[in-house]
DNA sequence: CAGGTGACTCTTT
DNA sequence: GAAAGAGCCACCT
C-alpha cells in the first residue's frame, strides 16, 4: 500500500493522463514533466501501474525521438493495450511501435 | 544516511 | 539495432 504522500503525488500524475484525448498518446516522461516532476518518468510509470480504470494504454515508453512503443512487456499485456490504442484509432505497428509526429498529445498551454 | 527497486530515457558500444 | 552503462526521480528497508 502506497502511503498518502505518494497518492497526493500519483494523483497529480492521474490527473494529466486524464487529459489525454482519445485517439493521442504521450510518453512517460511527458507526464511526469506535466506533473511537475521534471525527469521523472519513472515515478510516472509506477503511478500508471498503480492506477485502476485510468486510460493507462495511452501512455508509452519513449523509444527514440520520434516514436514511442508500448509500455508493457509483458506479451499478453502488451497486446491488451495495442489492442485498446488501435481501438482508438491510434495506428500501431506489428512491433508495437507508434509515431509521436501523428499521435503524440500536444498539451494546450 | 546507505542501498535496492522500477510500466523511464539517453548515450555509447 | 540490440545490449550495456549511466543518469534520473521518488519510495521503501
Amino acid at each position: 500500500m502506497p502511503s498518502s504522500d505518494v497518492l497526493r503525488l500519483y494523483r497529480q500524475i492521474w490527473k494529466v493522463a486524464r487529459r489525454i484525448p482519445r485517439g493521442k498518446v504521450a510518453t512517460y516522461g511527458q507526464v511526469a514533466e506535466l506533473a511537475g516532476i521534471p525527469g521523472g518518468a519513472r515515478v510516472a510509470g509506477a503511478a500508471m501501474r498503480a492506477s485502476k480504470g485510468l486510460p493507462w494504454q495511452r501512455v508509452l515508453g519513449k523509444r527514440g525521438k520520434n516514436r514511442a512503443g508500448v509500455a508493457i512487456l509483458d506479451p499478453v499485456g502488451a497486446a491488451v493495450q495495442r489492442r485498446l490504442l488501435e481501438a482508438e484509432g491510434v495506428e500501431v505497428t506489428d512491433r508495437g511501435l507508434i509515431d509521436l509526429v501523428r499521435y503524440g498529445w500536444v498539451p494546450p498551454r
